[in-house]
DNA sequence: TTAAATCGTTTACAGTTGTAATCAATTCAT
DNA sequence: ATGAATTGATTACAACTGTAAACGATTTAA
């Protein structure tokens, strides 16, 4: 039935999943083992988020005799969304562009990276719009200030 | 001295350095009745924040008479930088072009704002570099799987 | 001047998150 | 076959978050 079941994963449970994307199927020894490299974590921690991530529906289990192999129940792409979702959430939808801007300027691209990012903002051309309608509530930003309908 | 606490902000407490930031001064008053429209907040939810935020030093007070005026210690773009952080916190070095390709791809972006980042990007063009060193522990992405030291 | 309203502070409380020890069942090694 | 190791499950617990009522001081209105 795909029910979409939203439920959020936390940071410490990232790690979690980005050993299993990383490997499509992993054992609870993998995994921890890797986090006790990076977050020197006890194997103990690693199994409480391991738990809470085939609790939530994030993981799903084969079992292999008595233990599990760990597969993903959800894409890397689709919790990447969440992530964007999370830091546009704070913002006035006037200043995604600027922020955008703001993210190139503070990252380290490469030449192929900055061709890749000109060919979509090419593309991006055909459905620009020429003003951006600002989504927030009166007194959050300063679009809907006074009399002047106009962002920023 | 300016030393450096830092200190996060959460969701909610967005909500009201959001008033704040665009009002410059505000009152708990004015604080509570944006809240309250936006996000059906009682007033006693607002002033949890609002208090926490003074205590962890987001938020200055001055006195007058008996009530206080609160204003930003911190400004968007300081706090801004955690959120973004959050994102590529979670992704390889080398996979931060692509995720903003995708931001890009997803947003709602005016005329001016492409023009905008195509010069940002022209001038990154600079500092671009052959290839994305993967800043990843091996098991957490592809770069370091086997024996190809290049990622993807 | 006294009752009502306001404002900041204190207290409350459940749910989430980070961090981990312990336990019970099973499997492996001797 | 029996002791050791492993694995998943249960329990623990403090800090952080979201949500809010209650309280005490003070100011304003009647």
């Amino acid at each position: 039935m795909t029910n979409e079941e939203k439920f959020e994963i936390t940071d410490s449970e990232w790690e979690v999943m980005r050993v299993v994307w990383t490997r499509t199927k992993a054992t609870s020894k993998e995994i921890i083992n890797v986090l006790q490299d990076k977050k020197d974590w006890k194997p103990a921690t690693t199994k409480t988020f391991i738990g809470r991530l085939v609790k939530k529906g994030a993981l799903n289990t084969e079992t292999v005799g008595n233990k599990f192999i760990y597969t993903a129940a959800v894409t890397e792409e689709e919790s990447l969304k969440s992530l964007k979702a999370g830091l546009f959430n704070h913002i006035c939808n006037t200043a995604v562009g600027k922020t955008i801007a703001d993210l190139i300027k503070e990252a380290t691209l490469s030449h192929d990276d900055i061709a890749m990012i000109e060919e979509i903002l090419k593309s991006k051309k055909k459905d620009a719009v020429d003003v951006i309608v600002c989504n927030c509530v009166p007194g959050q930003c300063h679009c809907k200030e006074n009399h002047n309908m106009n962002c920023h």
